[in-house]
DNA sequence: TATAATAATAGTAATCATTACTGATAAGGA
DNA sequence: TCCTTATCAGTAATGATTACTATTATTATA
């Protein structure tokens, strides 16, 4: 992977942020200081560092895929009425972080990856 | 909601079986025994069976939404190199249920859904 | 430093899952 | 049976993401 200062500028950004944000919100961020960074490099580049593992990406129900420098070991929390993304980095069935962001909890879905049986061998 | 043939069949198919179909496999197998029905109108009764708690959804990183009969509390597994997306009814840190199915952990993506303090009051 | 090979880019077109639209059909209550 | 309107089939539109192409920039090497 060779150097070029659009994909710095995009690391940059997502490793900037607490938010989660989607490819069109990098995209403006972006543009402020790249005025003429492309809507392709910005995807190409996210499916890139996705690829090697220096971003997370997470798939929401609003069917745009968002964003996460942070690729420490943690659990995400979505409101249902606003969207937000917040970050849990204690276990979600640990009441303290979850009373203490005043958040309510009302369902989950948990997903693990690896491989099956079929593909281990 | 008025009873439909389409949509009764639709309910049927996604309960009887195992796999997490997508919209395009549910309306493959709508088509065998109701050739008429509309992809349209498969898209439309899964949304509105996930609305109303019918069914579950799950979104996965292959962009294609995938639909889940069954309701009860559970996780799931996604292989990395075959897709296969597999139920965990015990938690995934429960070494034996994964141990049992012959998988390999390496990753995973827990999101919370709920509402936030901003729109909690 | 100059050169060459080739990643990476900007801009645009294409893809593809999903949703919206429209006139016809069919539940189901009065 | 009649009427209201939810639902349908079929098709067009949407929107996020990816592919394509000619050009530019990085970087290894002479």
């Amino acid at each position: 992977m060779r150097y070029s200062r659009q994909r710095e500028l995009i690391i940059g950004i997502i490793k900037g942020r607490k938010d989660h944000p989607t490819a069109d919100m990098i995209y403006n961020t972006a543009r402020e200081l790249e005025p003429n960074i492309s809507l392709g490099t910005v995807y190409r580049n996210l499916k890139l560092l996705a690829d090697e593992g220096v971003i997370i990406t997470l798939e929401t129900e609003d069917k745009r895929l968002h964003y996460d420098g942070d690729i420490s070991r943690h659990s995400h929390f979505i409101c249902n009425k606003c969207g937000r993304i917040v970050d849990l980095f204690r276990p979600a069935e640990t009441p303290s972080e979850i009373k203490d962001a005043g958040l309510t909890v009302t369902g989950e879905k948990c997903v693990y990856y690896g491989l099956c049986n079929c593909c281990n061998h």
